[in-house]
DNA sequence: TCAATCTGCGCAAACGATTGTGTTGACACG
DNA sequence: CGTGTCAACACAATCGTTTGCGCAGATTGA
């Protein structure tokens, strides 16, 4: 009732009078090698193309400890960023022969914790993260027990781990030069999760830029803690109240953007009339909206395939000299946010 | 070098003297039935606990012929749509205890197909599909062999096979309603791809408005056959040319409405002023367009969750009398895309 | 004292592949 | 005729679990 007998190397081997050993060899190109008669040979092969058998794969798992099988901790999978970067991976690794084992952690450092350990538990070939969180912590054991796993977008330097991430320093840099240019000396920035180094990164680019240019940094205009809409929302409420002189916010995500705008319409400044707004991260609606925003694009689909290959090379070689990191370069995709002020 | 021994029951119960039988015994609740001691029961019991050791999946696999594996395919896991049935099919699939493969289709029917394969091959219990084509074809054997397969949006009634899908029909009637209601007559329809469930719903829903309130069809009226940005785009052009009499346009999917969106901008026709639009399916950044879109929501989050729930069952059950299909309601989400005519 | 019952486990055969090491029969060569 | 070579495979162990029986020793009842 429930046995779904389908075909094995016995079955089959049965049917030819030959041992499950030499289907095993056929089947995986070593006929020649073992000597196997070529009439062997093509009935075998004729008969698995036929029924489309492979051998089963939770067998070879288990004989060979290799699964291929990757697995893919998201913070967040109906996030349009984690989204993209998920679509490359999950192609890229079936270019390669690999499945993907999705994990949503939900933004919540402990069920990204517990994935982690399920996902091994599995027994995936390796694993590729976007962390949640600030700390780390039990990321160091991994990168101790040289396990394959590299980190995407919110990546731990230092840690010993591989990892491919925007540049987000020299486009944040960019875009803060983008407004200096047009003029803006007051510019807001609202930032993501503190302690997350995208966030540092960009913050760190917008103020490299102000330096460079000599504008003084007021610490009253970086404001926000967190990458949500709601965030970007409040935090805009606040500043406009807080510091009225400001003429541009730099939205240090996508969803920050979101908010901002909705806070300002709200408050009735017009943009780019009264106030300019760049955003970070390029979505297609993005073009859509009124105005079309001005933004910071991330390549996050050449990140998820930068992500699988740098996970192969971890999984083939035990592991090379140092890890290395990748940052990958941003593009400031200039619509119509920002004014020019004269 | 390559090996990494970890635990096995082999190795706990040398550590304890006894069997592997035993162990397996005792980590899976089988203690008492079996009558194992109390005091080796917790010795293993809290060895396991420490160690966090969980019986090999692989080899469970093997041995039992479950992977608590479900395999999800999706056209386009970048699609926020489908992104967020994803996040819904995850999520569910995890508190039951099960982990989800995932394939993207990359909208090719071929492809699907060879997914199907890859993942019935990976011995996955169950699979939620997403269709891209309209010819089941294939599906049908699945449907025959009593596979766990249910069918997510672009569904085939009939075929056999349980599915999930929004009500399209009444979605779309009370859209077009919703435009009766405000006193348009001349309402254009950017269909999906024909021959989809989705689409032929939705269309049947506008025709079905119209004849209720003795409204005169004109399938001029009714263009397009894609669901993407490209088409909404074209057809607008076309259509404002062809018939320029409308006043109104009902895109039957989001991506079709930014389509829409970008013609009009283009032929400089105000929305809603010259034109009303209402699209299909709420995304967050559809109120932040402009004008906020009023538009027809998908229970999407809702839909992944049905299709893991359907296909639960027919993982326990061999497979009950008959197949149900489910319909989610929609809602009509109205903001500023609709003009009142008077 | 002997059989019956109970306690507390162990044996060994799967599950479906892979692989190092045989084995067998045919033929060649000297 | 003895031996060596070669073609064409087969054996059996192994990966880590699960599970239907089975079994030895202790206790109990009569």
């Amino acid at each position: 009732m429930n046995s779904r007998p389908r075909n094995s190397l016995k079955l089959i081997s049965e049917k030819f009078g030959v041992s499950p050993t030499t289907v095993s060899r056929v089947l995986s190109g070593q006929a020649q090698k073992y000597r196997i008669s070529p009439e062997t040979e093509k009935a075998i092969k004729d008969f698995a193309a036929k029924e489309n058998f492979t051998p089963n794969p939770i067998a070879k798992g288990l004989r060979l400890k290799k699964t291929h099988t990757i697995g893919l901790i998201i913070p967040d999978i109906a996030n349009p960023f984690f989204a993209g970067i998920a679509s490359q991976v999950v192609n890229v690794a079936r270019t390669h022969g690999y499945s993907i084992v999705l994990c949503d952690s939900e933004e919540n450092p402990a069920l990204e914790k517990q994935s982690i350990e399920l996902l091994w538990a599995r027994q995936v070939d390796g694993m590729i993260l976007c962390p949640v969180g600030q700390t780390p912590d039990y990321l160091e054991r991994y990168a101790r027990e040289q396990r394959p796993l590299v980190l995407v977008d919110r990546v731990f330097p230092g840690l010993g781990l591989p990892y491919v991430s925007a540049d987000n320093f020299t486009g944040a840099k960019n875009a803060t030069a983008h407004l200096l240019d047009n003029g803006h000396r007051r510019i807001a920035c609202l930032q993501g999760m503190v302690g997350t180094a995208p966030s540092e990164a960009r913050v760190g680019g917008y103020t490299a830029a102000l330096k460079e240019r000599g504008v003084p940094f007021d610490p009253r205009l970086v404001v926000g803690d967190s990458f949500g809409e709601q965030s970007g929302y409040l935090d805009t409420k606040l500043l406009i109240r807080a510091t009225p002189d400001i003429t541009a916010i730099f939205a240090m995500s996508n969803l920050l953007a979101l908010g901002a705008l909705r806070a300002l319409r709200e408050e009735n400044r017009s943009v780019p009339g009264d106030i300019s707004v760049i955003a970070f991260d390029d979505q297609p609606y993005l073009a859509h909206l009124s105005p079309p925003l001005t933004t910071v694009a991330q390549p996050h689909l050449e990140m998820g395939a930068a992500a699988v290959k740098l996970l192969l090379d971890e999984m083939r070689a035990p592991s090379s000299a140092t890890k290395s990191g990748l940052y990958l370069p941003t593009s400031l995709v200039i619509r119509q946010s920002v004014r020019k002020l004269d």
